[in-house]
DNA sequence: CGAAACAGGACCATTCAGGTCTTTAATTAG
DNA sequence: CTAATTAAAGACCTGAATGGTCCTGTTTCG
């Protein structure tokens, strides 16, 4: 139902979280920060390491800690990172579809869907925090919504 | 991956091609169009009809015709339509998260979603047909990315 | 040396999308 | 008026992918 995989909304919470503490945070702190399951939470956190949202400490007094500015992370960049590259239907970027039926639409698509990832690469992570929750972010929809036309359907 | 369901997919495909016909169009003539199996046409037919975008006439010689015109769909109203209301996380409008943890996240999602769907809103099955696909859209994109400060991440 | 914590992978369980089938109703030909 | 024809409507099943758990190995500090 174009609802974003839960795993990429928990990587979300966790790096926000993350950037409140101070220092290196274990896995199990972090679960319990977050009230996320504690294997799960050490899941992304791992796929969040690779990917280099987060530098990793082995070992005892080990942990996490962020590896830039909680600015320098865009929502579009962590949804990519754990669930893959954002692609609405088989045949954005010139990828043919699985049917093999050659509806013309695949253009309009594609458009949608960087008009989509360009939305999401638009939001920081610093945005998403709480406190700035209804200034920051409602200001850049404001805007949106004003540059479109909205159509009644249905 | 935040990915549309195919059947979300087909329906808007249908749609189009149907628009394109005249008169009533049956299920196996729709399927021979667009080339997805008869049985998954007829089942999204179902759908679309019982939510008022198609007009069914039952019995020998019926079909399907559109309810109106493509300019008076939305990307958004079939989508909503076929895979439920859009949401991208569990806590829009209010709801609880099933994980019981209020990170204080919601808000901020519950404004992405609304950009989100309102972009989908905004976006007619009319603007969707190959022939304007990179005309009216394209427009349409061009005025969002200069709206939004696109942030680099990863 | 031992405890603590990450790294990496394998594994299972559940969900739901995708597809198929049967039933029911309407239309038209005879 | 009746019956064969045709398509809609609904119920059902299957399979792939997600989400979640666990186990083993490696590294670091006390
Ligand atoms: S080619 Fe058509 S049916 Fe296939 S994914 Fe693209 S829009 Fe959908
Ligand atoms: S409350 Fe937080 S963890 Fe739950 S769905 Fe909303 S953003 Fe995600």
């Amino acid at each position: 139902m174009l609802k974003l995989s839960r795993l990429a909304d928990y990587a979300i919470v966790i790096l926000v979280k993350l950037g409140e503490q101070d220092g290196v945070v274990t896995s199990p702190a972090l679960a319990a920060i977050t009230g996320v399951p504690e294997p799960t939470v050490a899941k992304v956190l791992k796929v969040l390491s690779a990917h280099g949202f987060v530098l990793s400490q082995r070992g005892a007094k080990g942990g996490y800690r962020l590896a830039r500015s909680l600015a320098d992370m865009s929502v579009a960049s962590v949804i990519a990172a754990v669930d893959g590259q954002i692609a609405l239907t088989a045949c954005v970027g010139g990828r043919e579809c699985d049917t093999g039926l050659s509806c013309g639409l695949c253009g309009s698509w594609d458009v949608i869907n960087t008009a989509i990832r360009s939305t999401l690469e638009g939001i920081s992570l610093e945005s998403m925090r709480p406190k700035e929750a209804c200034s920051t972010v409602l200001t850049q929809i404001n805007k949106l919504n004003a540059t479109q036309t909205v159509r009644e359907g249905a």
